[in-house]
DNA sequence: CTGTTAGCGCTTTCAT
DNA sequence: ATGAAAGCGCTAACAG
């Protein structure tokens, strides 16, 4: 019974292609694999038939029979802070340009997924993977490093054979804040950094304690507070900030989704930006064009980065041996709508452009 | 030379765990797979042999050997977009938590990255797909029900075999939002829809005019705009129809990121949410509670799509037949403070919450 | 409960 | 330029 329906389960594959086009199956995947030792009139016949059969080779076979699985592991830790999706995306788009395909991973900063995210990629074999989470331990690099898959680091470690860096220029990127805020005419700088626990924001609070020496402004150690990377962060960790008998007049945030959080909490205290408090971000996510006030922020770009972690790994595979190398991506200050000249105490508060800042929001009606 | 990393180089498979466990490969697989067919001594030494060698099942060899591939693939139309990456994240969660893979694509509402994503989900022999993106030509769904690749989609076409469908109740998250800024006495309300060009934005757009019906209010076609489901589309609209000579005191639009732009333009100009105008937003993105003023909105739940997604694929390749289904989603109204009483115009336009509207941005130095 | 073995679909020598 | 055939690492009958 069935007979026509058995007839259409003839399993598809390559070797059917190869009937069809009568030829044998080698013909067909060098055909398919472009090599240029295949005739022509060949080819063409090749790819009719594989047309006709709407064929697709099986990606599974194919990285098991050649060794290379054309894919290339992403691991994020919080896909859904807006930086990141932009730098998937832009991963994604290189990847894709170069006949590559993108496993994206995320740890949510979770070490223990952090653990699973790594097997998922040994499992499916990855032939290099871009760690952008700033957070790795080292047993699990060994697991990469011990089976040649190239890697590729954002702000971590040493470059070494097969592992390339991505350093940003934080010193330049702070310093262009904090010498426009000093332009400005602000002194009392605050900063909202992100999880202690951290590199990547150990070392965004590490630039700015420098780049405040460098200019030789003093801290006021109560000016600084931790937040999470994270908008809820940013807006409890402004909120403190604001409790403190003495106030910043300026503020620099570890990340824009920080300095997003922090402005909610300006307003909630009837306060605004950046008549009261001027506040800079980091990242340059999209969004920060359209928060209002529209956010200064100090852009890092994600092409750029997503660019250069992808060539590192793809070249890793290509050249020999694989070397690594450390790349540079250069921060830029934007400048935007949420900073402001300080305006000392006890004048009058609002300039020209200001609204009535105290009671636009809620919360808390406190007036001038 | 190198004699002691050629001794290394021995090749790390399950036929090396069999010799270290002393055991057959047959034995391996089983202990790996869970099967209850092991004695427990013997599955412990296989286990132990693994850890010792640090061994990783090659899933590409899985997938080719069993001919199930434990991914699950999930199109979505633009990761830029809040909404994505939270759904993104509750289906690769609830998707690990069944021990499955997800293989993420992003389209760019581009009809030609749509092949390439299909293709890559046919390559990868997944064993279900997501397909969120609202748009799809009829020949690509064949691709994969020809294939017996179960399938479901967001608000789009009907269940069939294999082929299941999330339904969003537009009409009662609509209606709910009419409803409220009814109850605000509001009557003027406009409309900026995403690309009409989408079926999504179009049932959205379909659901406000059903909905205006449904409660006798009269709708003004010159209070209705397109925008492109981004902050900008919305921050375009919005200024068009605040160019108009009658405007409309209420703006639902089509989903949040269009109604954070919209209040942009509404910043811009000098007015101010809600006093001057009311906003509501359409799927509740994370970010929506952190704008200024908080957006009211109506929550499309991610988590319940993902899981209801993620359970129709799942269990269609469980099941003997598979089975289409439909299931329905209920979005929810959550108010916040982006909705007001309407104001009359030339009555006193400040309520004790509002502030100075109209002075705040800078672009338009309107007062009043 | 365990081992043997024949594939899964493709790549890649090695011949021709 | 093309074909034959030996794997790649794993699974899944089938035997025992």
């Amino acid at each position: 019974m069935h007979l026509q329906v058995e007839r259409q389960e003839r399993p598809m594959n390559i070797r059917e292609v190869a009937r069809v086009a009568r030829v044998s199956t080698a013909t067909v995947s060098r055909t398919i694999n472009g090599s240029d030792k295949v005739a022509p009139e060949t080819a063409e016949r090749v790819r009719e038939a594989i047309h006709k059969l709407k064929f697709y080779p099986n990606n599974n076979a194919r990285a098991l029979g050649s060794g290379r699985s054309s894919l290339y592991g992403l691991i994020i830790s919080d896909i859904t802070n807006p930086f990141f999706p932009e730098l998937v995306r832009s991963f994604e788009e290189i990847a894709v340009q170069y006949g590559q395909e993108v496993l994206v991973a995320n740890t949510n900063y979770d070490p223990i997924r952090m653990e699973t995210c790594v097997r998922r990629m040994l499992q499916r074999k990855v032939d290099g993977v871009a760690i952008l989470t700033s957070e790795m331990e080292a047993h699990l690099i060994d697991e990469f490093s011990s089976r040649r898959i190239p890697m590729v680091f954002l702000d971590m470690g040493v470059p070494s054979e097969g592992i390339s860096n991505i350093v940003l220029d934080y010193p330049a990127g702070v310093d262009a804040a904090v010498q426009h805020l000093s332009d400005l005419g602000h002194v009392d700088i605050g900063f909202i950094s992100g999880p202690m626990n951290l590199t990547s924001a150990r070392i965004r609070h590490q630039a700015f304690l420098a780049s405040l020496k460098r200019k030789r402004i003093r801290l006021n150690p109560s000016f600084v507070e931790e937040g999470d990377h994270r908008m809820g962060g940013g807006h409890d960790a402004m909120a403190r900030l604001l409790n403190r008998p003495v106030r910043p007049t300026a503020i620099l945030a570890s990340n824009d989704m920080t300095a997003i959080g922090a402005m909610g909490a300006i307003f909630e205290q009837g306060l605004s930006v950046p008549e009261d408090i001027s506040v800079i971000g980091f990242d340059d996510i999209d969004l920060s064009s359209f928060t209002q006030p529209p956010l200064t922020t100090i852009r890092v770009s994600r092409p750029d980065i997503a660019r250069t972690a992808f060539r590192a790994l793809y070249s890793s595979n290509q050249d020999t041996p694989p070397q690594g190398a450390e790349f540079t991506i250069h921060p830029t200050l934007i400048e935007r709508k949420s900073t402001g000249r300080m305006i000392p105490i006890g004048s009058p508060r609002r300039q020209q452009k200001s609204g009535d800042a105290g009671i636009r929001f809620g919360k808390a009606q406190i007036t001038g």
